[in-house]
DNA sequence: CAATTATGATAGTAACACTATCTTGCAGTA
DNA sequence: TACTGCAAGATAGTGTTACTATCATAATTG
């Protein structure tokens, strides 16, 4: 097994933690602490004490921590794009490459060997519960214009096309993939902390499934002309 | 027109603000506030500058302004809910009870002079920015407990309850509510900062329509077998 | 008139989100 | 080997946030 590394938005750190072992504890130890605190309790300061580091050494790494999770979150959707690339290759019919891209979406996820330094089940736990918390902000525009989103944009475009690809004269493509793609993260929430908003069954088996068996249905349903 | 008040859970405030005058203006301010400068940069002394107030003062309505956000956001799905029932009073077809839902939930919002001490405009554009917050933390669970979600959550029930009438096999009626209301909301935020996330167009007019249609087109080809 | 209670005034605290500066140590180069 | 550059650590400091506590005062109620 091959070991990668995902190119993220240079606008989305000061020194790139990819390089460097300071850089990837800052990174692996900032998923484990973001996801056993939340985000809003997460410090730099709590971080480098855990890293044995000081905060003046993390800034120099990311601007704050906004800027921190909204790398994460980056990260995680350009692993989820190289998944679907990965799982779609030598896939010629839109309907068998949007359903792997639902399923990708939707599918628990295990440790990805293809990129040791990074807990996947602890950053979807993140990317569930803090994810809309990157672009709910007042400085969305300039985060936007710096192009910080762009890796769930070009996702959303990508799946957005296979669905253009089954139906021409759906008009609604991006905002059904982006609705789709929130929603399996919401239901999954939902499911476990407001079950009565859900009609998924909190068991780990069942859960994934039935929450891809939504979500393909919503999706599929909606094109259906 | 009558003059009506919500009712809204007691857990959610230490004093009524509805009761005093002090109260509604911090309910009052406090949406043009956070409307202005987001929720994160909203703090209590600002508030009490801005109604010439002090911080205790306010601590003696709210215990902070966590509750303060989920107070707003609950009184809003109230204020939908009462507006619903308003609107399908002596209409039996469960189709059309549920395109009125949708509707109102999609619609833009005014001023209802019912409600005379709220900016319900401001309020809808701290729902679209803010709402998930209210839930998207670490207490979420507790906050649960205490019942201050229960608004959105009836609201869920009673659409979902219509789409139940019309087809008693759909198998997600929940998902498919929370996930629409939610659409909803973050279609109108992505078509104005991530045009790209979204194929409504970002004019005034069309957009609320738009809205309103790609809703109803995703819930009723979604549930029709 | 006495008692209660809402509000205001003021002060204080721990934590947070930085910013600045200076030092140390190490890797590469002349 | 000495020189240079730079990453990281150490330390300190600042303004703000999110409270909590206490006391005074004014208005309302019994």
């Amino acid at each position: 097994m091959a070991t990668l590394q995902l190119l993220i938005n240079e606008n989305l750190f000061l020194r790139d933690p990819q390089e460097t072992e300071l850089g990837r504890k800052i990174v692996q130890d900032s998923i484990a602490m973001i996801d056993e605190l939340g985000f809003e309790k997460f410090t730099f300061k709590k971080l480098a004490q855990r890293i044995d580091s000081t905060e003046a050494s993390i800034y120099r790494y990311f601007e704050n921590k906004h800027k921190l999770l909204v790398y994460l979150i980056a990260w995680y959707w350009n692993w989820i794009e190289y998944r679907i690339d990965y799982c779609t290759q030598n896939i010629e019919s839109p309907e068998r490459k949007l359903e792997i891209a639902l399923k990708v979406i939707a599918e628990k996820k295990d440790k990805d060997p293809t990129f040791p330094q990074i807990d996947e089940e602890a950053l979807y736990r993140i990317v569930i519960a803090e994810s809309d918390k990157t672009y709910l902000t007042k400085q969305v525009d300039e985060d936007n214009k710096e192009g910080l989103f762009r890796g769930f944009k070009s996702l959303c475009k990508r799946v957005a096309s296979y669905i253009l690809e089954i139906n021409p004269d759906y008009v609604y493509p991006h905002s059904l993939v982006s609705t789709a793609m929130q929603a399996g993260h919401q239901q999954l929430f939902y499911a476990q902390h407001l079950p009565s908003l859900s009609d998924l069954n909190n068991s780990e088996d069942e859960l994934y499934i039935q929450n891809e068996k939504f979500l393909k249905e919503l999706v599929f349903h909606a094109i259906k002309n």
